[in-house]
DNA sequence: ACAATTCAGTTGTATTTACAACAACAGGAG
DNA sequence: CTCCTGTTGTTGTAAATACAACTGAATTGT
């Protein structure tokens, strides 16, 4: 575990913390790092969850499979990324997204209750972490909310301009690469992969954008 | 401002908070108290906010309108719930939504930065008003999850089949009431509200469901 | 009580999207 | 190199949805 403590200093979570006290305070959490395989389930729907877990390694996505076999996919995290801040409250009740490895992945968990309990040890840092915590779910919830903007929209071109132009703004560029490929990005929009598919390029014959593969460049339509 | 203390000490913020403190507490946090009519505007898209509001009478939609008129609703705000906390983050850009109220409404805004850090005053209870903070917007983006998670099926009856059958589960009874009307129903989903009204009557024919005005009671299939 | 307004349901048509099946291409393994 | 697999784009058809226009019922205000 100790080998990821520089990602740990990196990450918002723990932004504020001196460098030397996160070892001490990774026993203090009770924290635990799992590995997972590419294609691997993290978590599943269902599951209950009393931890707060942070990314350290690799990639994952956050998605649903309902029973005819539609996905829909929520988010991906990216290292330093935490994720499952959504059921950290005593009364939320499972999971209601499976969670997948996209590669080799690294994933560091902490128990909640130590987390918002203030220890018997010597560990200032607990309202710090605390405050962090905040924010990050806060910001979450701005993701969230973003998200819903996209879907919300009646189109699938709207659906895509929606969440291109998210992302360029963003990336603060109008060049930029999506962390998703085609079927994904119609699993998160919310669409037919090839619906989706035809829409991009009439899109870019339109002059609207151009594209190779997860890169993206939107034009200026003076 | 004191006549909504009964109301602020049943508030999910103010849970473990002495009944005597609250008083003292609105100084210490900066509380301001405004008014709204039916239809004004509490908040718009594109301000900024450095408060978290609770709504202590009356009622709010958190919506938003496009260039060409279309609306889409986020949610509904009911007297007790809190709003704005997905932008008390320093770096947390403008408002993305427009905050309405439906009815002759109250609001309390309390400063962000008081709640958050420790003020000078002998008051005790930041740390129990951040923490019922930090579960309140875990469960806020629970929400937001459960709503994506209607949003994402791919037809109308299956986003009403997804969002009744969670309001069924939520409210314990497969009688309730939801908080919309058709239009905001559809606005909602976003789905055009004749397409959903039409399906709705279908799914009542079928003997899925009935329903009279926003009562609607989903029907046992076995 | 009456008029005005909002709200819910209905219908027909135009448009959009989903679905299915396939072709082209790229990258990796043997 | 060749085969396999995964990804992206293309096309035609079927199905679903949006849109517009209207009816009748319910609600509100005077």
């Amino acid at each position: 575990m100790e080998k990821y403590i520089p990602i740990l200093e990196k990450t918002q979570l723990f932004t504020g913390i001196a460098d030397g006290s996160i070892l001490s305070m990774l026993d203090c959490l009770n924290a635990r790092l799992s590995m997972y395989k590419k294609g691997v389930y993290v978590l599943r729907e269902g599951e209950h969850l009393c931890d707060i877990a942070v990314l350290v390694e690799g990639g994952l996505l956050i998605q649903k499979d309902d029973y005819w076999g539609n996905r829909s996919i929520l988010g991906r995290i990216s290292v330093g990324e935490i994720f499952g801040e959504a059921y950290v409250a005593p009364e939320s009740g499972a999971l209601l997204n499976d969670v997948v490895a996209t590669e080799d992945s690294a994933v560091i968990f902490f128990d909640v209750k130590h987390i918002i309990t203030t220890c018997s040890s010597a560990c200032s840092f607990h309202s710090t972490v605390v405050h962090n915590m905040f924010f990050i779910i806060s910001e979450k919830n701005r993701k969230l909310v973003q998200k819903l903007s996209h879907m919300s929209k009646r189109s699938t071109r709207a659906k895509l301009m929606s969440y291109l132009s998210e992302e360029a703004k963003h990336q603060r560029s109008a060049s930029f690469a999506i962390p998703f490929n085609r079927q994904q990005l119609a699993d998160f929009l919310s669409v037919d992969r090839s619906a989706m598919s035809n829409e991009l390029c009439k899109m870019r014959d339109e002059g609207l954008l151009s594209f190779k593969k997860n890169q993206f460049t939107l034009h200026d339509n003076s």
